[in-house]
RNA sequence: GGGAGCUUAGCUCAGUUGGUUCAGAGCAUCUGCCUUACAAGCAGAGGGUCGUUGGUUCGAAUCCAACAGUUCCCA
């Protein structure tokens, strides 16, 4: 079969896929086998693939390949969830350009667009990891709206509430005027911005010409004051105590109070109070007992409790009554100011601090034994420093906020009744009937009780996704939440740790008394070369499918894992895919270089051959060692570096040089088929991170039955190696180089054949192990140990030994001799750094043996060494 | 303002319990090669006062303290 000479990935990934989906090699159904299970983070279905997802799902992809290979049974499940509010925003703009708003239509017509808009764009994305190589089982592909994962949500709504969890509350929340909903903290992304701080005076009630000066960056609140507050210790308001001042424009009287809150330093050391719009002011209220006046609409308007400029917006407002407060004499100085501003992640609207009536999780009870499993490594992190960062939130928790103001997601399940109460059901007939019963209401009808309008946080139905994935919320016993639950693996970003990772454990101690996973492997920020995130916005992240198709979806994978170690942030650079690609072809011309020889039955294994598998048996099993030790600890872009090395290094650049025949000679049958079945094996062992060439290369490499695939076989493991060998092969690797450097230098091709003469010292007795090894590698004609130093030669020291080879012209003296003293010199300078050490006597008294030993020795060395070089120094000059 | 982390070669990072060839890897750079698998390549080479200062120790990239720079989290 003809080998092209360059790898064309784009035919062979399509070709593999396809056939291993056919196969149903991604497929899991629970058996006798050690399950390995990972879910996949639910991308949102308004999205497109991005880097941050290729390198996340190339992670995943290795994990479940290589635990597929090792015997077990795994399960890639995949899914996307519904993100209420970025979808919402996405299917009110569409409606918005075909003329349509959303409040012309009801619930259900505007859920119909909705489903309408996932059905059509809610899947790219797994489509798109179809191309990168993902094995996810598609069969169970999960979407967190359906049914089953909808009721599982509800299911939870109502436990979480019977067990008192759950409650409504007046709470200030973080409001996004424009998308018409409360937000989480996590939601509300905070920037600086330059703005102005507003010095404003209060006239003090009562007198004719006394006042008191507050500084704001939010003029317009004032209207909502109840209260200005000083700092108890601060001497220079004594004289305020117990006073009471006006709130300019309105002339309210409101209290002067007295709270350690207050900064002295800060603005006048005198602060306005405004609970209904500060989350500050707000507890201040609370411990003073103040009236929270609201005065704004949710859109962001005044509200009639503002008193003035009812309807307008409230940044027109800002700029009006600034104005008005300076005609009225109130406005003192303003002064330019840099604070931070909380902005709406979904809309970049301005966050408005506003009290309003939402439902929330109490967390206390809960956060408790969810920071226990990740402090006692329950719950393992990589890296491990994100305990920290766990720790500090989780003992600093507040409750969550799980109401948003949009249809688009689990709708609550609570009813209001005529009386005023509401009962918490999971659907109309049990609220009816728990309606009736609780109070009494026995002539109730469906028609009379009203469902709250609002639906729940998006991450409370991703915080069930481990479990609910497998129906294991209604279906507690079902056969798959038993097999597969607790899940192994979580591939995610440190960002959503909070709001995503501690609210699963949560949910699994809550649900299935255990946690959901037993690793949690969080992935950096994928950045470009300026350091900024990549996002689509900034316009800076590349296609990723045009990567794909440009340098193979094997190039893309290993250029995104190698430079990534976990937790670090991955300056992407396309030349890492380019690197990844380039190793590609490294590999697939080894292919078709071993695929190029001729067998000869007949010639007998040569010696170099002999040695040269038994190096590399070795070799590649030292590396096997490693490369499991590298995965032990997720350190998988190391584990990819090992593996690289091995095909690169070890097997291309040393192993088939040193049993390469002759140009156009034939290779004997044995060296020939181990080598077919190392390069097999490498192709196992690069499995998992590039599937497509080492499924392709690994039919190329012997005849197969068309059923058979390289992602189902057994993933090599380590098996004992000699390490003296590699030791040896080590001091050979030393002469071949110098070997190669002293043709370089001294101008010899390689065609040039050359002798060599290795005088051993020390009593050093020769070593022919890898003999034959130097002397195919180096066109070395004969080897001769000698015993004394060789005339007229170029020489090299190796540890002890010494290496000459004659030259028929005559030598350079001068050269060698300038050579032999700059070694000299450094040598003499290591032994007086060794001796140093030796002389002191605590070093000797107070280090280890071994060590003590280990310094001995060195300086044994040296010595020789020294000996060996002034000795060549003599006989040059002599 | 409170907390946590990071700083090692031009770049991205390893470096476990303080002690071997502890100062490493990959990429990039430089030099020489189109040597019949591979120029998407081969062979060789150079490059770091381990952020700064001080301390502990026989011995510090490693432990401690302060400082500088930087990143993140919380307010």
């Amino acid at each position: 079969m003809e080998i092209p000479s360059k790898y064309n990935p784009a035919a062979t990934e399509e070709k593999w896929y396809s056939f291993w989906m056919e196969k149903g090699f991604f497929k899991s159904v629970p058996d006798d086998r050690e399950p390995y299970v990972i879910v996949i983070p639910p991308p949102n279905v308004t999205g497109v693939l991005h880097m941050g997802h290729m390198l996340n799902n190339t992670l995943q992809d290795v994990l479940a390949r290589r635990a597929r290979m090792q015997g077990k049974n795994t399960l890639w499940l995949p899914g996307t969830d519904h993100a209420s509010i970025a979808t919402e925003a996405k299917v009110v703009g569409k409606l918005r350009e075909q003329g349509i708003k959303k409040s012309d239509l009801s619930r259900d017509q505007f859920l119909e667009h909705a489903w309408d808009w996932k059905e059509k764009h809610g899947g790219i994305i797994l489509e798109q990891l179809k191309k990168l190589g993902a094995s996810c089982d598609w069969d169970r592909t999960r979407f967190t709206m359906d049914e089953a994962l909808y009721e599982s949500v509800i299911d939870v709504f109502v436990d979480l509430f019977n067990k008192g969890l759950i409650y409504r509350g007046v709470r200030m929340v973080n409001w996004d005027p424009k998308a018409l909903t409360a937000l989480s903290d996590e939601e509300v992304i905070y920037k600086e911005v330059q703005s102005k701080l507003y010095y404003l005076r209060y006239q003090i009630d009562g007198t004719a010409d006394e006042w008191v000066t507050i500084a704001t960056t939010r003029p317009e609140t004032i209207l909502g004051d109840t209260a200005v507050c000083i700092n108890p210790n601060d001497d220079r308001f004594k004289a305020l105590r117990g006073k009471r001042v006006l709130v300019p424009l309105l002339n309210r009287s409101v209290p002067i109070i007295e709270d350690e809150y207050v900064d002295m330093e800060f603005g006048t050391g005198c602060l306005k109070i405004t609970p209904a719009h500060d989350i500050n002011d707000y507890e201040i209220g609370i411990r003073h007992k103040l009236e929270s006046i609201d005065i704004f609409n949710d859109n962001g308007t005044l509200s009639e409790k503002a008193e003035l400029y009812i309807g307008e917006d409230r940044f027109d407002v800002r700029k009006k009554i600034v104005k008005d407060l300076e005609a009225a004499g109130n406005l003192v100085k303003i002064e330019d100011y840099v604070n931070k501003v909380g902005f709406s992640e979904r809309t970049d609207e301005v966050i408005e601090p506003k009290l309003s009536l939402q439902w929330f999780l109490k967390m206390e009870e809960m956060a408790k034994p969810a920071l226990e499993v990740v402090m006692n490594d329950t719950v393992q992190f990589h890296p491990a420093k994100f305990k920290n960062t766990y720790r500090h939130w989780m003992e600093n928790v507040r409750d969550w906020c799980i109401s948003r103001q949009l249809w688009w997601g689990q709708r609550i399940p609570a009813w209001y009744l005529p009386n005023g109460e509401f009962v918490v059901a999971k659907n109309e007939t049990a609220a009816l009937q728990m309606a009736k019963e609780k109070y009494n209401l026995t002539d109730l009808k469906p028609e009379d009780m009203k469902q709250d309008e609002d639906v729940l946080d998006t991450w409370f139905s991703s915080w069930l996704w481990p479990i609910s994935v497998f129906d294991g919320i209604r279906n507690p016993d079902n056969d798959d939440i038993k097999y597969y639950y607790p899940t192994n693996d979580l591939v995610t970003a440190p960002e959503i740790l909070f709001f995503w990772v501690a609210r699963m454990i949560m949910a699994g101690l809550e649900y299935r008394n255990e946690v959901p996973f037993k690793n949690v492997y969080l992935t950096g920020i994928v950045r470009d070369k300026l350091g900024r995130k990549m996002s689509k916005s900034l316009g800076n992240s590349p296609d990723p499918i045009e990567l794909i198709e440009k340098y193979g979806a094997d190039g893309v994978r290993v250029g995104m894992l190698l430079t990534s170690p976990a937790g670090n942030d991955l300056p992407f650079d396309e030349g890492l895919c380019e690197q990844g690609r380039n190793f590609s072809n490294k590999v697939w011309n080894a292919l078709r270089l071993v695929k190029g020889w001729t067998v000869d039955e007949k010639i007998e294994q040569p010696d170099y051959a002999k040695i040269s598998l038994q190096w590399f048996e070795s070799q590649m099993n030292a590396a096997i060692e490693l490369i499991d030790d590298h995965f032990s600890k997720y350190r998988i872009s190391d584990a990819l570096m090992a593996v690289y090395k091995l095909v690169w290094d070890d097997f291309c650049s040393w192993y088939l040089e040193m049993i390469k025949p002759a140009y156009q000679k034939p290779i004997d049958k044995q060296t020939y088929e181990t080598t077919v079945a190392y390069f097999e094996k490498l192709m196992r062992l690069i499995h998992p991170f590039m599937p497509f060439i080492s499924e392709e290369i690994w039919h190329h490499l012997e005849e197969r039955p068309a059923e058979e695939s390289i992602m189902v076989l057994e993933m090599p493991g380590v098996k004992p190696f000699d390490k003296v060998l590699l030791d040896r092969f080590a001091k050979e690797e030393e002469v071949v180089v110098a070997l190669r450097k002293l043709r370089a230098d001294k101008n010899i091709p390689n065609k040039t054949a050359i002798d060599l003469f290795i005088r051993k010292n020390n009593d050093e007795k020769p070593d022919h192990t890898f003999d034959p090894v130097i002397m195919k590698l180096c066109n070395v004609c004969e080897i001769n140990y000698v015993k004394d130093k060789v005339a007229n030669a170029v020489s090299f020291i190796v540890g002890a030994t010494e290496f000459y080879v004659p030259l028929g012209e005559s030598i350079d003296v001068e050269a060698e001799v300038a050579k032999l003293e700059e070694e000299l010199k450094y040598t003499k300078g290591f032994l007086i750094s060794v001796d140093k050490k030796l002389s002191n006597e605590r070093f000797v008294n107070n280090a280890p043996a071994d060590v003590v030993n280990k310094e001995r020795k060195k300086k044994a060395d040296a010595e020789a060494r020294i000996g060996i070089i002034e000795e060549q120094l003599a006989g040059l000059k002599g």
